[in-house]
DNA sequence: ATGGTCGATCGTCGA
């Protein structure tokens, strides 16, 4: 089964584009972040007629998460838990029937965390914190589990083009980059970089000063796998050419197609 | 050093 996960930047904005994008690649499950929608604004009947099955965790103007997935989901669940006072939409979590077995999918739309120094970034690592208690969990179940999204970090300073660009920011910062590797450290696979070892390729390029022309970009969405994952990752890619498009996200999707 | 670009929304925040 293919994975994908793609940041939108507005499902309206890109609605044209997404529903081009599932047409010609066809994949099984595909997890949109940053869908800036209420859910009962998400164009939910479009995704439907494509043959899609849709759950969406929204909120109005900004943030927002999606899974949609050609099988039925199960077990849906919205919002990451520890702490009741995040109203923020950025987690949503789904089980996928795939061939004889079960898939546990979460897309994953991680705190920007800029300015550095602020509460934006306290609360960028508060939420790391809390994503790595609910990842712990959710690999106790032993069920395959892949969590993808924005992660909105900058791994390594070969995920970037100008790393030193990113030394003051919250994507790349030493706290960033630890709380992912804990992340790591609990037993997940990065699976683009498992397959690619490749330096140079990233899933971002900012909307200014020609980012995308130069090849400017960083790698920031991620699928992490857990080992019951990672044992039938096959192979994964990054669809850059989405970002050469009319009216492109600043992201482009990213996958992995899993054995099942 | 500044402004450079988008989206949602309509002055301004978030990225």
């Amino acid at each position: 089964m293919k994975i994908t996960t793609w940041n939108i930047n507005g499902v309206k904005a890109r609605l044209e584009g997404a529903l081009a994008y599932l047409k010609e690649q066809q994949p099984d499950v595909i997890c949109l972040q940053e869908i800036k929608s209420l859910d009962e604004a998400f164009p939910r009947q479009a995704f439907e007629d494509l043959g899609y099955n849709v759950a969406t965790h929204g909120q109005k103007g900004f943030n927002g998460v999606a899974i949609l997935s050609k099988a039925p989901l199960e077990d849906v669940e919205r919002g990451l838990h520890g702490d009741d006072t995040d109203d923020h939409a950025r987690w949503i979590e789904a089980l996928v029937p795939a061939g004889n077995r079960v898939v546990r999918v979460v897309s994953i739309y991680l705190p920007n965390g800029n300015p550095i120094g602020t509460e934006k970034f306290a609360y960028k690592l508060r939420w790391m914190e809390r994503f790595k208690r609910r990842a712990r969990h959710l690999l106790a179940d032993e069920i395959p589990l892949v969590l993808a999204g924005d992660l909105n970090i900058i791994p390594e300073p070969e995920d970037a083009k100008r790393p030193q660009a990113w030394a003051n920011d919250a994507l790349f910062q030493p706290e960033s980059r630890a709380a992912f590797r804990a992340l790591l450290a609990l037993g997940l696979t990065d699976g683009v970089r498992a397959t690619h070892p490749e330096p140079g390729i990233y899933t971002f390029w900012d909307y200014q000063a020609g980012a995308f022309q130069k090849n400017d970009g960083i790698r920031i969405d991620h699928i992490l796998l857990s080992c019951e994952a990672a044992d039938m990752l096959v192979s994964s890619g990054i669809d850059t050419f989405t970002r050469g498009w009319e009216k492109p996200s600043d992201h482009v999707p990213v996958w992995v197609e899993l054995e099942t």
